[in-house]
DNA sequence: AATGAATGAGTCTTCATTCAT
DNA sequence: TATGAATGAAGACTCATTCAT
C-alpha cells in the first residue's frame, strides 16, 4: 500500500557514523524479515534490533515502507551490478560455463536468506515500481541480452529481451522452488538450471565436456506420446 | 496477528445455506486480495464484501489466518485436480500436446487473477506448510510424474519427481514473470513456456508440426564462446 | 492542522445505546477542555472519560478534530436556536429588554464554561469554516438582523449585517473578558454590554425606565477634550 | 508538553550577538504562528526558520512554553507602550480624536498578522497569568483609564478601570471579529469601533465634524418596540 | 445462528528535550 | 558556545476478536 510519503530517504547520510546507522535499520530490517517475516517487522523491532532509538530511525527513513523500498533497491541493485560484472568477467568463455557462473551466483544468494529474497519479491510487488527499480531491472536484463547477443542468439526467435526476461523468470523459479522445498545441495540445484537454460535456447550442454545426465541434464525418449 | 489456533476451517458446513456463506467469505476475501492487496483483507472488510457480519465470519473460520490458509487449500486442491484431469484427458497424445494443455490452463488461470495468484503464493510461504497444502503439492506433482513416466523420462536423469518439481517451477516462473511485466498476450507466453519444458528435458518440439522458432523456442549458434 | 478525512462524524446514530455513547464522547470531551484544556484532550483521556474504549470512539468518529468540531457545530447551533427563539419569544418588546434578554443567555453561557468557550472559539479558527458552521453563523446573524429590522434600524448607516456582527462581537469581546478577568457578578457584565450595545445604536437606554447609570452606561462629560 | 519549569527566558542577553540569536527565535515563531498556526510551532521548525540549531534555541529558552510566553510578553509590553505614547501625544486634542488614534494603531497591529495575534491570544489563557503580562495588562488599562479620566468620567458610572477594560474588549472583540470574519478595509472598521466606544461612553461623536453614520455610527429610530 | 458494538493491544509516527562532540 | 544526532514518552488510529443481544 503505497504511503503518502515517498519512499525515497530521508536524508543520504555521508559521514560515516549516519552511514553506519542507516546501514543498521537496512540490516535490522533484513535480519527481521529473514528470520521472522513481516508482520515481525515493525518500526520498534527495526529499531531495537538496530541498537537505536525509533526516534533515529525515522531521522534516516520517513517511514516503514521506504526501509523495505532502500532494502529492495540495494538488492536489485547488488544483482545488477553482479551480474554485470560476471558477464564481463567470463567474457571470451563457452555460453554453459558463462551461464553456470551466474547461476551460481544466484543460487548462492538465495540460499543464503531465502526467505528475505521471498519477502522483498512479494513487497516490490506490493509497493510499486520505483525508477530506480526499474533502472535495476533494466540493467540485470541488459546484463542477460548482451550475453545473448555474444553468443549470437539475435538471429532467431523471440525478442532478445524477451528471451532474457525469460530465462530470469526460469533461473529465479527453479531456485526459489528448490529453497522452498528444502534442497540443500545447491550444486545439484545448479546444474538443473543452467540445463533449463539451455535447453531453452535449444543447446544442449554438449560443450561443457561432461555427460549431460550427470547431475542436471535429461533425456525424454521419444516413445509413443 | 497470528494465534496458535489452527488454520483449519471451524466446521466444514453441510447445509447449502451454511455453504454458501463460508464460499461467499473465501470469494470475498479473494476479491479483496486481487484488487486492493493484503493490507486490505481486514475481516471487516471481508465480512461487509462478503455481505454477512464478523460474527458470522467468525462461526466458519477461527480466525483471518484460516481464511487465507482454506483459500490457498481450495487453489492448490484446485490446480490438482485440474491437472489430474488433464493427464487423464490427454492420455495417448504425444508429449508436447500434453505438455501443451497444461500449461494453457496454467497461464490462463494466472493470467485471470494475476494478483491474487501472487498474494496467495506469498502467504502459502509465509503461513508455513499444512498437511491439506502438502497433500494438495503432492497431487499436482504426482500428475507431472505420472505423464513424465508415460512418456519414459524415468530412464534417465534425477528422479521423476524432482524434474516434476523442476517443470513446475520452470513453468510459474515464467508464467508470473509475463503477467507481472504486463505481458498481454497469454498465447505467446504458452508457446514460450511449452518451449521452455521441452528444452529442460532435452525434447526439440519436433512433433509439434511447426517451425519451432514461430512464437517460442529458439536455437544459438554455436560461436565461439 | 485539518487532518485528511473530513470532520464529519462516522455514523449518525438512531438508536439511543449509539446515540448515548456519542453523546458521552462529546461530553467527555467539553469536560476535558473545561477542565484541563486543549493539550490534555486526547483520544484515550476522552475514551476513558466517556466510559467507553479508544475503538469505540472511533466508531463514531473519524478522529479526534472530528470531535472538535462536532462540538462546536453544537455549540454554534445551540447559540443559534436559542438566540431566534428568545428573539420570537421577545417580540412587541422594547429593543432594550429584548436585547438584554439575549446577552442575560449570552453572559449565562460564558460563566458557565468559560474556558470550554474559550478553546472552541480557538480551535473554530485553527479547524477552518464548514458548512454546518457557516449556516449556524447567518442563522445567528439573522436574529440579531431581525431584532434590528424590527426597531427600524435598516433606515441609516452601515448594512444591517454588518451592524449585527458588530453587535455580536461586542458582546462576546466584553464577555470573555469579563470572564477572563475572573468577574464574578454576571448582571454587572450584563448590564454593562447591554449598555455598550445600546450605545453602539445611538439608542441611550431612555425606555428603560431606570438610570442609566444605575449599573453600566455611563456618560463622560464634554470637556476640553 | 508543558513542563514544570518557570517560562522566563534563561537568560537575558546582554551581548548584541545573543541578543540578535534570541530576538530571530521570537521572529521566527512568530513567522511560523501567523503561516502554519499552532500546531506547526515546534522546536525543530522554530530553530530552523530561525538559522539556529535546537540545541542554541536551548541555551536562550529553557524550553517551548517560554517562548511563547515571551513573545506574548512583548506583544503585550509592545501594546502597553504604544497606548501610553499615543495616549501623551494625543494630549489636548478631544477624545474622539484621541480614541480614533488608539484604534487605528490597534485595527493596524491586528490587520497586519491576525492569526500571530488570535492564537498568542489563545495561548495567553492557556498558558496563565504571569507578572509580566499581568504588568503590561495594568499599565494598558492605565493609559486608557488616564484617557478617561482627562476628559471627566470618573463622575460617574462604574469604576475608570472596569469602563477601561469594558472599552478595550470592545475593541478587540470587533477588531478581531471583522479581520476573522475577512474584512478588508481597515478604515470602516477603525470608524465603527470608535462609534461604539463613544457609544459606550454616553458620547456621540459629535465633535468629529461628520455625520455619525457617514461610516460607523448609527442611529436607531425610537419605535413601538 | 446472526448481529455489530465494543474492546484494547499493538502499530506508526512526532517532537520536546538532552548531551556528546 | 554551538551543533544536531539521539532519545523515548506520548499520542492517533487500526483491526482481530469477543460477546451481549
Amino acid at each position: 500500500m503505497p504511503r503518502r510519503r515517498a519512499n525515497d530517504p530521508r536524508k543520504t547520510p555521508r559521514q560515516s557514523r549516519s552511514r553506519d546507522t542507516y546501514d543498521a535499520v537496512l540490516e535490522a530490517t533484513a535480519r527481521i524479515l529473514e528470520t521472522k517475516g513481516l508482520e515481525a517487522a515493525n518500526t520498534n523491532a527495526i529499531a531495537e534490533r538496530a541498537g537505536i532509538s525509533v526516534g533515529s530511525l525515522y531521522q534516516y527513513f520517513p517511514g516503514k515502507q521506504a526501509i523495505f523500498a532502500e532494502l529492495i533497491r540495494r538488492s536489485d541493485a547488488a544483482t545488477a551490478e553482479g551480474l554485470a560484472t560476471l558477464v564481463a568477467a567470463t567474457a571470451g568463455q563457452d555460453l554453459a560455463t558463462r551461464l553456470r557462473a551466474l547461476v551460481h551466483a544466484a543460487v548462492a544468494q538465495q540460499f543464503a536468506r531465502p526467505r528475505l529474497a521471498r519477502t522483498l519479491e512479494y513487497l516490490e510487488a506490493a509497493l510499486g515500481a520505483d525508477e530506480a527499480l526499474v533502472a535495476a531491472d533494466e540493467r540485470i536484463v541488459a546484463s542477460v541480452e548482451a550475453l545473448l547477443r555474444a553468443h549470437g542468439h539475435e538471429l532467431a526467435g523471440p525478442p532478445t529481451k524477451v528471451v532474457a526476461r525469460d530465462m530470469l523468470w526460469i533461473a529465479k523459479g527453479m531456485i526459489d522452488g528448490a529453497s522452498f522445498v528444502g534442497e540443500t545441495d545447491p550444486a545439484q540445484v545448479e546444474a538443473r538450471v543452467v540445463g533449463a537454460l539451455l535447453g531453452y535456447l535449444g543447446v544442449r550442454g554438449a560443450g561443457s565436456g561432461r555427460a549431460p545426465d550427470a547431475r542436471g541434464a535429461r533425456t525424454v525418449r521419444a516413445r509413443s506420446g
